[in-house]
DNA sequence: CAGTGGATGCTCT
DNA sequence: GAGCATCCACTGT
């Protein structure tokens, strides 16, 4: 299965299949081991009224990146799923880095690995994604995408930092990481 | 370690 | 004018 494939089919079926997947974005980044899916009939997602300008991109092509300003300072980063119209994306929350600590760190500001990626804020300053990446194509260059080299076992829970449809499981973690955005209890 | 609140800008009511 | 798909610093134990 291509990424591409991948991510034409149901949201529901994308989001834990992209854990395990490597992003990179010009040789920086890591393996996805947290993601959350929305879709549009889904209270708690952004396409749930309809297109608007901000929205658009989630309405286009999948494998299209979906960016947002989240509370005023972080970017966000969706992968648009589904085919043209559905309104569906999987949110990137955390990765497990693997390519380029060093800038990632130096993006950041500090040297804890931990801090680097776990949270859908962190990791888009740590690879560099802003606003400027909205509606591109992420199965091409700057990005790139290696497939898990192993079965990944994942585990759904409920969606984070969210008011709205809390109860839904759309949340997806790779079973044992210590590398998630609510992972700062030791291990 | 847990809990709280400030920063900061854009979208939609 | 409210409300965020957040992060960090700071407080009090």
């Amino acid at each position: 299965m291509t990424f591409a494939e991948l991510v034409a089919g149901s949201v529901h079926d994308a989001a834990p299949a992209l854990v395990g997947w490597t992003l990179l974005v010009d040789g920086v980044g890591g393996r996805i081991v947290e993601v959350e899916a929305y879709a549009q009939d889904d209270e708690a997602s952004h396409s749930f009224r309809g297109p608007t300008p901000r929205t658009a991109v989630m309405f286009g092509d999948p494998g299209h990146l979906y960016v947002y300003r989240s509370y005023g300072l972080h970017w966000c980063a969706n992968v648009v799923c589904e085919e043209r119209g559905r309104g569906a994306a999987v949110l990137l929350r955390a990765l497990e880095p693997t390519h380029g600590l060093d800038v990632m760190s130096t993006r950041r500001g500090l040297d804890e690995p931990r801090l680097l990626c776990s949270g859908p804020g962190r990791l888009t300053q740590a690879l560099g994604i802003t606003s400027e990446h909205g509606g591109a194509d992420i199965t091409a260059p700057p990005f790139e995408l290696l497939p898990p080299v192993a079965p990944v076992e994942v585990e759904p829970s409920s969606r984070i930092g969210i008011s709205r449809a809390v109860d839904r499981p759309w949340r997806y973690v790779e079973a044992g990481t210590s590398w998630s955005s609510r992972a700062r209890r030791a291990a």
